[in-house]
DNA sequence: TGTACATCAGTGAACGCGCGTTCACTGATGTAC
DNA sequence: TGTACATCAGTGAACGCGCGTTCACTGATGTAC
């Protein structure tokens, strides 16, 4: 029993941890990962870190603060599933006017593809505050530099560019394919499409993504 | 000071409430219309029926219990909502096919009205557990006896009958439609679209429902 | 119509819980001389 | 190269909070006779 109350060795030999910031956010992503936004507990992150709770306040201002952090994180991971969908079409050779439409794809099948594989970070991504639009914090983009909502912009601005989508329709179109693809996206993941099959799943994605093209 | 603390009359005059179950329910409502699904807590819902605490398990075995009844209310202000819309087109004469197209925009369009006029109770009506799609909870229904979702199945199936929506289309329609009008409805109450302007969000709504009839 | 009694919707007090946050501190580290 | 010292990232203890839930109870009400 004594034995028992004398375990608890500090895994760390140092007394600083050197890293804390970033254990800390690490674990707050993990955190968000398995959970969601509602499972980011500031005192949890800290035992995961092998750190006293108040510890984190060297660091984080409060627990809002570590939890934007996550939050960023987490548009960042977004953000590059999202590019690595593009990547795969950039490689293929093909008209302007396929390419573009096949990169408009290529952003919802990046994004469905990331709501379905990491739902716990995609609900800790749009957990309420600030919105993505025109926001340019770096913690939220992948490799180009581009937010979500960039990535999905510029996919438009590109389908203008090749004449497949006429110019006067382009303002605003984010947010009818974003509509449509984030609705989806939550259909999968809380809503009635959650038990769907995999085939289901990946029926349904395509199916919104040409009445988007086509509704466009 | 005594007299402060001898005050807190039980406004009741009668021992028992009588109407318990009732008045925790609706005070469940008005907390998620002021807060969504957080912000309805069991002991806040007894304050307001004006009672101890733990007579709510008189009528709720739990807290979960409570919320899941305030989730159904919800629902069934959403049909309702969405009822009324589809009532309006019903009083106009026109072709079968232009009636309903129509009936499908008003799902659509009172689904968004609501979102917007009750972002509390919308959020908790989709607030995670149970599907609402096969579900006949008689708690979740409007006046006709069908929740939203078979609300928008129906009309759907009016789409078909009028030869619009060509039948091999229709299976799994519902979640075409709802994806992108639920998405946009999520974007107008916590996403990029949530500052806009009255005429701003009546103009997406009408692209996004313009998408779907083109799109489906 | 009157009385005895069972029912059960409410009370009052208390619980353990885990959270976010604050306080005064300590001692390893890096730096200036 | 050695020593004194300031810095500041971490500690340990404690706080108030409000929650959901359990317990043994009480007394107004409806019912059986």
């Amino acid at each position: 029993m004594n034995a028992a109350k004398k375990i608890r060795p500090p895994v760390r030999t140092t007394f600083r941890h050197g890293d804390l910031r970033r254990a800390l956010l690490q674990a707050g992503i993990e955190l968000a990962r398995a959970g969601g936004p509602q499972a980011v507990i500031l005192r949890e992150a800290t035992r995961r870190a092998g750190v006293a709770p108040n510890a984190a306040y060297r660091h984080f201002s409060s627990h809002r603060d570590l939890l934007q952090a996550v939050r960023a994180a987490s548009l960042a991971s977004l953000a590059l599933a999202i590019e690595a969908e593009i990547v795969r079409v950039r490689r293929r050779k093909s008209s302007p006017s396929e390419k573009a439409r096949a990169t408009l794809r290529a952003v919802g099948t990046g994004y469905l593809k990331f709501a379905l594989a990491e739902r716990g970070l995609f609900q800790t991504a749009f957990s309420t505050p600030d919105p993505v639009e025109d926001d340019v914090d770096v913690a939220k983009t992948g490799k180009s530099g581009l937010n979500p909502f960039e990535l999905l912009s510029s996919a438009l601005d590109l389908l203008v560019e090749a004449g497949v989508l006429p110019r006067e329709r382009r303002p605003g179109a984010e947010y009818l394919a974003w509509s449509a693809v984030h609705g989806l996206a939550i259909l999968i993941i809380e809503g009635p499409l959650n038990g769907a099959s995999d085939k289901e799943i990946r029926s349904m994605s395509e199916r919104v993504l040409l009445m988007v093209e086509k509704g466009l």
